[in-house]
DNA sequence: TATGAATGAGGATTCATTCAT
DNA sequence: AATGAATGAATCCTCATTCAT
């Protein structure tokens, strides 16, 4: 996901103007900033100087809402995975079978990953946050792939997928969905909502379990 | 890729040793030892006297064989790149099917990837390089994109290949093979031939022409 | 003095409490926790946040009642500077010989050092104040030195101190008593009481003339 | 003891002269510096530029030799504490009564008072140094104590030192000899020695045993 | 070719202080 | 009288890079 391109988000902090917001919004507003610059120049050039400059105050004012950089990084990528976690409970609770909620979460996932907070997750380099977070972030990204595994298992457990090779299915379904985070631009020519039709059917489709009638086409 | 357990490369400057090899072999160990720390702690985070220290010589000598640290990322980079355009062109001169082609630079591919130089081409970031160093690296990038769109396109032209969106095929399956050099650990299960076995299969079995008995829809 | 283990300063806006006390009772209040916090990590290290938090108010609040932090630091030195001013007063109006008033001034000394506004004459860097304040401080430092040396010298006209170095007199007694601003804990085995009667006799008795009977030989 | 007016310590680093002393002698050279500006502005107030400008280098050059500036504060600290615990060990290996190794040590450590590592020992602050190190600090400060009075009650037991109370007379005595760092002027007309001398007598003239003529009552 | 030493540039962070409310 | 928010100034520290040897 390029986001050079992108408008500027809107500073709550608008010289010569209320500045008169709640603190989560403001919270909320170097959040947007920060994951913007950290997405176009990477965590380490970005500087929060620059966020701050984008939100037209001073780089201390940074401070009454995040104890550090790594911080407003960690939360970054927090909130990212929380939307990934909450689809996935979401999933998790449908009623269906495993492809059903496969494909679920692969078309809400791809449109997760279209959104800066999502390419969070794939986009920051996890030796950059210190060892506490780290573990936060490396769990999740666990129950990520063990919410995919788990659809697939379930699917070829009730028959809605064929059999196959779990652990490597599922790294290329979420690869090709990460991926997204990667290449998807705002001002492309693709919106969220068409790639995540696309690919929960594309990265499915050849996983459906085929009428065991007389013959078997090529599964994936 | 995790590349923590890794055994570290053999210095050619092992103390208390002959330090007599020929300059383009310390330039590779140089490359080797760099590409690997900065897989391991990001290219930032990672610092030339780290590099250094690794290779049992100091800071300065580093700039004997490379001009500035970016110079190292970039040839690091560029060496994956040349692997991949070296199997392109390979895969270009051979004769057969697009699907073939396709099934043949997806295994080569995966290849790469499982290797410190191809993971340099996913898990680098194109903004820590200057500008002419930067245009080449995303030229690089478009003209893999463009082979696996080529082979695509050729596939459907000659019938190997199902018709689809040439473009977001091209991205699942880029997608699924470039994470591998997040997930891909040496010493894991799975050995990179495996890996590409398996891949090549799987990333192109749904893009296969079915049998024209009356009409088929299913893509990817 | 370690003041670390001294129950917390009750303060004058204890939360879900009256908060209408006298001014000049709350800002003795920020003194005595200022002067606390200032002993306890340094002046530098303590921060006004640090001393708002402990009086349950926020840091502004502060600026009610001084016009900086270096102003707090002043004020306590000055405390300490008064109580002592005080009982050289005290001293000087009293009746008896030299070494009486020197054994007095040491006793209560004494008892000054065992506390905290005490404690700051000799815990506080006086390169820590402005150049005013600094001034007034230096010349407070000098009226005690002079007090003291006073009483010596007085002793040793009225016959009651062996003659001796005054200076150097002065600055061992002086060393000794300020050295309990050190050491002195609150809670430890010895009350300012007893340190004060102690070294009203310790710190004085090498200096008394003795009997002229026929030979004395060198005290200190 | 006042810094402010003494000439300033040579540099190894002389502008436009020969660079190449021995890296310890640079080593020393920044401790020679930093300890003095740490007594003339406080360890806070001083700045690594102060220290670098006085030495005609930059400030990272600093960096060559200390890992940060709380290294140097702790450095200059171990010197002090070092020259102490030499003559203390030195004066436990002599022989002779407690009395006298009193008298030796109190000198002694008088001189060291006088100097600007000496003074270290009290002027700096406990708080300013890290867990470790000051863990360090206190120990040390433990053993003078405890050599101090080991001298007093060695001394009371082999009958040189009138019984007394051995906490309070090492109190007394290490408060005289610690206040020498905070008065002592280089350019005053006091001299080490001539101090040292002086109160190796009057610190310990108190304790002597008197003649045991009649009785006699006399403490510390 | 290699190194020890030094530097310049830059960034995160802290904190006393101010100001509008 | 009190506060939340913001700021400006300052400092430590890191590191790629250079240079004399």
């Amino acid at each position: 996901m390029d986001t050079r391109a992108i408008s500027p988000e809107p500073s709550p902090w608008l010289p010569f103007e209320s500045r008169r917001r709640a603190r989560d919004e403001k919270r909320e507003a170097v959040l947007r900033t920060a994951v913007q610059l950290f997405l176009e120049q990477g965590y380490h050039r970005a500087t929060l100087n620059g966020v701050a400059e984008r939100l037209n105050i001073t780089k201390p004012a940074l401070y009454n809402y995040f104890r550090s950089k790594e911080d407003i990084l960690f939360e970054c990528w927090s909130i990212g995975q929380e939307r990934v976690e909450d689809r996935i409970s979401e999933t998790d609770a449908m009623p269906g079978s495993g492809l059903l909620k496969l494909r679920n979460i692969v078309g809400t996932y791809a449109g997760i990953m279209a959104s800066a907070f999502g390419a969070s997750l794939v986009r920051f380099n996890v030796s950059d946050l210190s060892e506490p977070n780290r573990k936060v972030t490396l769990a999740g990204k666990r129950r990520i792939d063990r919410a995919f595994r788990g659809y697939i298992r379930q699917g070829i457990a009730d028959g809605s997928i064929e059999p196959c090779d779990i652990k490597l299915t599922a790294f290329a379904i979420l690869g090709a969905l990460n991926w997204i985070g990667h290449w998807y631009k705002p001002d492309g020519d693709l919106t969220p909502d068409q790639i995540a039709e696309d690919f929960s059917v594309r990265l499915t489709a050849g996983l459906a379990k085929r009428p065991q009638k007389k013959k078997a086409r090529k599964p994936a």
